[in-house]
DNA sequence: AATTGCTTACGAATAAAATCGTACCAATGG
DNA sequence: CCATTGGTACGATTTTATTCGTAAGCAATT
């Protein structure tokens, strides 16, 4: 197995690959729109990310047209994991409990949800 | 109510918060060298970082001696709260089940914690 | 009184991230 | 054919975070 990837977007490329993780692909421009409705920054600037976020390997390119089209080149879910571990190291001093409470406790999930997490309990209290 | 602070530790910040956080208080000398165990910086380098956090408030210091001796200036349960939310929805999709599974899954907790959560789901059933 | 050791203060260097201006290229429409 | 439009490339600047060297104060010890 090829050694895990130890890569940690920062909080700008974050922002690019949710995106990219939403819409499968996407060019420089559409990242562009829909990150400017909540933050402003030229499109320049998106743009000089993702060539960066390229060099790094995190994102894909196909450059086989002018418009380059992008994608994620790690998933969601990785990425998920790296940084919910990370946090409950620094901050909840290794206890992924602690960051559960903390967690429901202030954004109560609903019916539905409570009854999804109750189900991975049960799981778990069988092992 | 006072505004909430809206402040965001860097990392090097959170690291010498989780020292101030156990201890309750201490002077940069001891701060440092708990640093020191994992991380390799200088004394003023440590010493520079917790007067920076004092100008933006993060810290309070008694420096009526010649030693000053520094506490938190803002809680744990308020930055983890923070932190969390903020990852919540910049890498859930706003969804605290989907933070939670992530957690769960990847990092099973024991029996009694286990016990703990199941407490405080009944508690959310409950409403 | 000089030396040593521990302290704070603080400017400055370095590193990392984010931002932007400008150049340049290709396709398109007049 | 030339101007316009929309794209990439990329250097330079700005901003933020981290690191450290050096000065200066004070107290204890020689």
């Amino acid at each position: 197995m090829a050694a895990a990837k130890q890569i940690k977007p920062t909080e700008s490329e974050l922002e690019i690959l949710r995106v990219l993780w939403d819409k499968g692909t996407a060019t420089v421009r559409e990242v562009h729109e829909i990150l400017a409705e909540h933050k402003d920054a030229g499109y320049t600037t998106t743009l000089k990310l993702m060539q960066i976020m390229f060099e790094k390997g995190i994102v894909k390119r196909d450059d086989s047209s002018k418009t380059h089209i992008y994608r994620a080149n790690i998933t969601r879910e990785n990425t998920q994991q790296q940084i919910v571990g990370k946090m409950i190291n620094s901050l909840f001093g290794g206890s992924s409990t602690q960051l559960v409470m903390q967690a429901l406790g202030n954004h109560a999930p609903n019916k539905d949800e409570l009854e999804e997490i109750q189900k991975l309990l049960d799981n778990l209290k069988k092992q």
